[in-house]
DNA sequence: TACAATTAAGTTGTGTACAATCTAATTGTA
DNA sequence: TACAATTAGATTGTACACAACTTAATTGTA
């Protein structure tokens, strides 16, 4: 007879492994951010920060997928830094224009080397790398 | 001339799309797994005790890629809500045994319709759910 | 068999995530 | 133009995650 509690076993989980590839990447970035004294969250709020300069806290959160509960520890973090500025726009006060200081923008020299060591950290065929990219945006977009 | 900042911008990491997939998920789980008083955390870790009924900390931090200091406190939950005991080994002090309970035991009928229900959230062709699945595998055993 | 090394949990501290709520600014409309 | 509805961020509370450390039990070995 089949066990009809197959489907509530972990390796039945397509979720599971997804979780648990995310921390583990995550995982695998710290020893390399760490000598940018950054967090994984601070470096890919600064790699959004490095490519637009100048944006909202709100169009941030969009690219991130992070709200303003996250967001604003995050940033007033990295104000402290000195990475970056935070200011009320001036034609609408609600907003906050978040921007890149030129120490942050030093900082994005040090960080260059980050994406290929970390690459190197799990080996993967370029095309299995390319499908999974693939798969996991066809998976976002689902959404 | 090329942008040799590419390799920092966030499209270009296969990275981020795990991260922010992973967390995507989790949200999706909620509502289904506040019907049932759980977290996802607690989910997976009963989904594991279900399986095996009985099992050291250890044990299922090495199923689940979590270490004590983060099922510790799970754990002294899920104990709370009755799903579980937690009791040390008479052979080995040092270990801790935790095993489900008929109320934990209980709880799986009830938790039956989450991954159909689930499932159902995002649309995926059942050919890229399983190259997802098998490259998510692939990429954690690299590690 | 003493005792150093190792092991399993637990504790502490930091940093996310996110829901729910709050505050202040702006917008839509009766 | 008042004022209700909406919007952007900040705040609060809960729950992970994980590194670093502590404590107590066990194991290996001189």
């Amino acid at each position: 007879m089949e066990d009809k509690y197959a489907c509530l076993r972990l390796d039945n989980q397509i979720c599971f492994p997804l979780y648990a590839c995310a921390k583990e990447v995550v995982r695998r970035y710290k020893p390399l951010l760490d000598e940018l004294d950054l967090t994984y969250t601070q470096y890919i709020a600064m790699m959004v920060m490095w490519e637009h300069k100048s944006m909202s806290v709100k169009k941030l959160g969009e690219y991130l997928y992070l709200d303003s509960g996250t967001l604003t520890p995050v940033l007033k973090t990295l104000e402290k830094k000195g990475y970056i500025r935070r200011k009320r726009s001036t034609e609408d006060e609600r907003s906050l224009i978040v921007s890149v200081t030129d120490k942050g923008f030093k900082l994005r020299d040090d960080a260059l080397e980050v994406p290929g060591r970390l690459s190197s950290c799990f080996s993967m065929e370029p095309q299995d790398a390319a499908k999974l990219y693939e798969l996991l945006h066809k998976l976002m977009e689902s959404f």
